[in-house]
Parts: structure tokens; C-alpha cells; sequence
DNA sequence: ATAACGAAAGGACATATGTCCCAAAGAATC
DNA sequence: GATTCTTTGGGACATATGTCCTTTCGTTAT
């Protein structure tokens, strides 16, 4: 007997089909709590992730020990897909951003029960294409427009909601030094910046942390948002 | 009776299996000059294709009309295989960088024989996986390394084999303005840069384009070439 | 050949960003 | 509470890159 809570996530998104009869006893849910790693860059990763609930943010980090941010993801999404396909160690570390809830499917059972399914296939197909996509446009984004604007970027896909205005400080990856790696910058320049958007009243500096002041002028300073 | 040329091409890089004999009847061969475009952002696609023979490159064009190039390819490649997944225009640009071959096949019969078909789904996937994989390490290329290393990249790309050394000034897309354009920078800076290569003894200046004189010195400079 | 023109290279300066270091503010230790 | 240590913000300067404009040079029209 399957899981009621599964059943009603594959509902949700309205992907019984895909995830079909005989993968089903195999998914299992998990729970991440902010801050907790879903999977490290590097290491092995055993299961496909589907992220039904919650944001995570997705980064890389390159040999010199340079981190750079790749992407925040909402469901529906796929965690492990390219590693699934190519077949090799985890490609970026993901981390949860809020509290998340993923379903998880140990790639055995993907291999066996999916790799001849056209329906999960064009599935996986879909989701990497769109994963693609959205890369280039990144890419685009990031050779054309300047720190500023990936800097507001940023802030507004942390503080994800209302009551989240504040960029705290005791978050592992939140601190303004992973900030500033995560756009691909230096921690001085996101403090020039900062400073910046301080005399305009668009954030205001807090012991611990920065508060989103002026949300309408961020998100126009970073008129198409990169991160979400 | 299918063409002897293409049944050489499927076995060449054993695909024979991939489009599968339904496919086959509907595949043509097509060949473009140096120079040619293949496809145009923006414009409608109507074919998958497989690169075969040659090279080409592709580039994007933003709102504000910089041009950005984003990969050379070779063979075996595939085009359209985003558009034909996504169900959209051509999002960027295609040409051919030397004479070209490619297999052609429209998308109604990719769709009628391929999208059920787990092979050729699969094959999908793989090549569209490594695209964003490629994609993925060219953003933190571009993100991470200097103008400098770019430029040298370009043009260890364009001189793709030594009676092509010549980066010449009559292509359409190889002028220098062009170029700088492609690595996302200014025609100034390209300049500036092209001095102190010339100062290096790395590459000269003729009439006409820019002669690469240190290959290996460029390699170097350009540890590992993104474009390619 | 000369004048007019347009493309290509480069000078001068502005802006964006990186690096190094220091000072102020807390936090920890005694 | 004084001292030391660590963290954080910011100053000063270097480098990378962009913008604008001038100079140079080859080409075309006369």
C-alpha cells in the first residue's frame, strides 16, 4: 500500500503517470530543514530527488575554492537528473533555503522502471531541456549586466517571503562572504554595493543581517530576477 | 531505398539504431558553405538535425542587440533538438564556421516515430544532458576567467586547423568588431588585448585579419577552451 | 593625383571590480 | 575591566573593461 502523503503529491502535480506503477513503492519522502544539504558536489548521489515543497538553492564551486550560485528551485523540479543520465557523481551542491519535502526515488529503480517508459523519459527530457534553457539565459544574464544588479537579484530570492526580509547572518551560506561568492564576486565589492543600496533606502544594515527596505526598488533594479 | 551517403553517416557514428527505420526514409542530407547560417533566433524550425561534418558555431542575441557567442560544435551534434522538446522557435543562431553536412529530419516525423521510442528519447536526453552540462562549466568560464583567456580561446576556436590560421576580416562573423561582440566584451578591449598578444609574440597583425603565431602559447593562456 | 570618406587602431578618461590592508566593533579570555 | 582575538566594514590603490573621441590608413569618387 502506497504512502496517502505520496499519493497526494503525485497528485498534486498530476504526475501518477509519470512515476508509474511499478516505481511507486519505491518512492520515499524526505524532509530538509533551511540550511540542511540535499547533496554535495562531488560525491555520490544514489537517488533521483523531485522537489514537491519548499526552495532550494543550487551552487558550484570551482578548484580554486570559488563558489558560484547557479540557481533557486521551486517545484516542481528534478534534483539528480543529470546525474542520473550521465551517470556520474553529484555535478553542484544543493541546499535547502526553506524547509523542504522531496520524493525520492533510488536510481536502480529509476534505471529499471523508467529507462524504457517514453512518458518518464519525455518527463526527464522536458525538465532538463527547461534546466537548459534557463542556464542560457543565466549565462546571458550574468556576462551583461553587472554585480548590482545580480547583487538585488539575490537579495530578493532570499528573502523569499514577507516575514523572510532579513538576510541573517548565522546562516552557513547566508553570511555576506558566501553572498558575495555566490554571485561570483568579491565580499568588498558586495559591501560597495551594499553601501549603495543603503543611501538609496533600498536595504538597511542590521546586526545580523541586512533588511530588505524597499522590495518594489530592488526587484526594479533587477528587472528580470536570474536566481528564481 | 535509402541513400547510400546517409546510411555511411548513421554508421559512422553508429546511430543506425537511434533513428530508427521508420525515421529513416524521412532523413535528407544537407551541406552549408563557411559563412552560411543554419538556423536564426526567432525564427520557426521545422527539422531536427545532426551535425555530421564540419563546424559550427552558435551565438544569441540579446534585447539590446549584443551578440553573444555561446559554443562551437562538431560532430556528432544535434540542432533543434531544444526547440523540437520545448516546442518553440529557434533561440539562437546557427552557422556554419567550415563547410558543413547535416542530417536533416522534419519534426513531424521526429514526433511520430522518436517520441516513443525509448532509444531514441534516450539519445535525446544524453546529448541534451551534456549540452547543459557543457553550458553549465562555460558559465563559470565566462564568470571566472578575464576577457584575455576568452580571446584567446576565440581564436585558437576559429583557427580551427593550420591553413586556417588566418582569423580574417571579410567573414561576416569574423571581423573583429564581431568577435568582440561573440566574447561578450567591447571592440575596444579587444583591441587593447590583441596589442599586448602582439607584444607577446602570440599572435601578428596583416591586412586583412589576425594571424595566430604561437599556438601553444595561446593554449596555455587559454588552459582549457571553452568554445569548443 | 587629390579630396572625401569610411573602416580600423589607439589615446584618454570613466566605471566596475579585485586585492590588500587597516580600523572599528564585538566576542572571548583572563 | 583589560587584553586579546575575531569579525565586519571600509579606505586606498591596482586592474579590467567600457565609452568617447581622435588619428591613421586604405578606398573610392572626381
Amino acid at each position: 500500500m502506497i504512502n496517502q502523503e505520496l499519493i497526494t503529491y503525485l497528485q498534486m502535480y498530476n504526475i501518477q503517470h509519470i512515476f508509474n506503477s511499478h516505481m511507486q513503492p519505491y518512492i520515499s519522502i524526505q524532509h530538509f530543514n533551511e540550511g540542511e544539504l540535499i547533496c554535495k558536489q562531488g560525491e555520490a548521489i544514489q537517488h533521483l530527488y523531485v522537489l514537491v515543497k519548499g526552495k532550494v538553492k543550487v551552487y558550484t564551486m570551482s578548484e580554486e575554492g570559488k563558489t558560484l550560485i547557479l540557481s533557486f528551485k521551486t517545484p516542481l523540479e528534478l534534483l539528480g537528473d543529470i546525474e542520473f543520465v550521465r551517470d556520474t557523481d553529484t555535478v553542484n551542491t544543493v541546499e535547502a533555503v526553506s524547509s523542504v519535502t522531496l520524493l525520492c526515488v533510488p536510481y536502480p529503480y529509476v534505471r529499471k522502471y523508467g529507462s524504457e517508459d517514453p512518458l518518464f523519459l519525455q518527463f526527464l527530457l522536458k525538465i532538463i531541456t527547461e534546466k537548459f534553457y534557463v542556464k542560457s539565459n543565466s549565462l546571458r544574464f550574468n556576462l551583461l549586466y553587472p554585480v548590482e544588479v545580480r547583487l538585488a537579484s539575490y537579495l530578493l530570492s532570499v528573502s523569499f517571503d514577507e516575514s523572510h526580509a532579513l538576510v541573517k547572518g548565522h546562516h552557513s551560506a547566508n553570511s555576506l562572504r558566501d553572498t558575495a561568492n555566490l554571485i561570483g564576486t568579491s565580499y568588498r565589492h558586495v559591501n560597495r554595493i551594499l553601501q549603495h543600496f543603503c543611501e538609496q533606502g533600498l536595504v538597511e544594515r542590521q546586526p545580523g543581517g541586512i533588511v530588505v527596505r524597499d522590495r518594489e526598488g530592488l526587484q526594479k533594479m533587477s528587472n528580470n530576477n536570474i536566481y528564481e
